[in-house]
DNA sequence: CTAATAGTGTCTATTAGACAGTATGTT
DNA sequence: AACATACTGTCTAATAGACACTATTAG
């Protein structure tokens, strides 16, 4: 016997949230960044990687496994992006990270403790902006390889000491085109995490091309190369230089700082140039 | 004090879900489809509009608002896509219909009852296989004007008795370019459902240039003039009928079937290309 | 001078846009 | 015959890809 309510105000009044079924959220936060490898030789410019951060679980449940960092929402007082904040800011003490919400990884079983339906977030910083890294069981891990056939991807992770090798299906929707469910053949990270590596890699792949994401990453002046250099770690490619300066152009100001020291002809500073001045 | 467990199992056997805050979910869903409108000239073709199914609310809150259908989670037993399965199911006895996740809604006054987080996803169907509505109190509603100016997007929907005129500010994020924050400038209808018609609509017109997703909306035979009426429709301009032909002939095939009887030159059907054939 | 990257000019290939024309049913 | 849409040929504009060349520094 539903009762009837005479007006919003009655009805919420009476409303009572622990009469229904109820679940627990999480945000996770891939932080993505870009890092150079210094090269021996004098001359060249350092090499440059594609990097993510990972943090060894300290508990149960998949203790000892590496995930993405995240943890629990507060219902009470938290969105989801104030928590993926929340946590960024207490493993690498940055705020203002760029972040974007990825997708939301709800399987009934990612998580053996109870139901907990998870919405993954992508983060990019600049990495010389990371001073301190506050979790010492957090740690960067360069993506150094991304290799695609027969619709299987593997991603291998690796820190200096541990080496973590992904390997996902991608199983083509109909009727899609570029649209794949994504299911891991083994669970490397914890939880559901393998998948959220893979569909952020692959939306900042995207993205790079149709937005200025990128600068997300870049420090404030830097050079053509440099930047070419982050589309190319990004695009897993390599591009042309005369074309990427023509699609680039607009979408930066040259300086009148240099870069200089580097054992070969010195390059142009540029800043990113900001639509809305 | 904290316990310190011997193994994942003893860690679970613990786990009490109760001891944590717990929220609601929901799924709503943004299902599209493109109608044709009967033009009293026997020799025109008819005219093709985009719509969305609209249901009216019976109940508290928001009682006699019209929003999208939904329904909450049941955490124990579905996924996010089989409860919005489940829904569509129950509003218009379809099964087997396009589904795609959109976004996750997670405003913390977004439902005044308590704490709800909704994921939404898009629904695409061809009208033609809807045979009845179950739900008395769900409607079509055209979508007859997208117009963008000064980044406010009005959005006017009508189901022939009644007009709703939807008013979204785009806040353009910085480095993003066409990444935007929503902001309804009114909330015409229920919950944040303005933000999720707009940012459905949105994803179709971009996924429609690089995906087939556009096949989820056509009937097994149409003919190119057909199908090239609904890319006008959801892109919201006319295109050149060699250019259109260039780019789509990959993706269909031809039958040795026609549409004749229409007062003008008889049109080849056409199949869609199943890229695993 | 040399090694290495910085930066540019220009040709070519590919793709998108535009327009005009022909084709073929129904009434 | 007339109308409306179906369908195609071809020119032009814009963009992407490729390559070769010049420029400039530290050592």
């Amino acid at each position: 016997m539903e009762k009837v309510y005479k007006s919003e105000e009655e009805f919420l009044k009476h409303y009572n949230a622990k009469d229904f079924d109820q679940l627990s959220m999480t945000a996770d936060i891939l932080l993505i960044s870009v890092s150079s490898e210094e090269v021996n030789n004098y001359r060249k410019n350092s090499k440059k990687m594609m990097s993510i951060l990972l943090v060894k679980r300290s508990d149960y449940p998949f203790k000892g496994k590496w995930c993405l960092p995240g943890g629990f929402l507060n219902p009470k007082t938290e969105t989801l992006e104030s928590c993926a904040k929340r946590v960024l800011k207490k493993e690498t003490n940055l705020s203002n990270i760029y972040l974007e919400q990825l997708y939301t990884y709800d399987a009934i079983d990612r998580d053996p403790r109870t139901r907990v339906i998870s919405t993954s977030y992508i983060a990019l910083v600049d990495k010389n902006r990371l001073t301190e890294m506050i979790n010492p069981n957090a740690c960067w891990f360069d993506v150094i390889l991304i290799e695609e056939k027969n619709n299987i991807v593997d991603i291998t992770l690796t820190n200096g000491d541990e080496t973590i090798n992904l390997s996902i299906q991608k199983i083509l929707r109909e009727k899609t085109t570029d649209r794949y469910s994504f299911k891991a053949r083994k669970n490397v990270l914890a939880f559901d995490h393998d998948l959220v590596v893979l569909a952020g890699i692959e939306r900042l792949k995207n993205k790079v091309n149709y937005t200025d994401i990128v600068f997300n990453m870049m420090p404030e002046y830097f050079t053509l190369g440099e930047l070419q250099q982050v589309y190319e770690v990004i695009l897993n490619k390599k591009l042309l230089d005369p074309a990427f300066r023509r699609i680039i152009k607009d979408k930066v100001v040259k300086t009148n700082k240099m870069k200089t020291g580097e054992g070969h002809r010195p390059s142009v500073l540029f800043k990113y140039r900001n639509k809305n001045d």
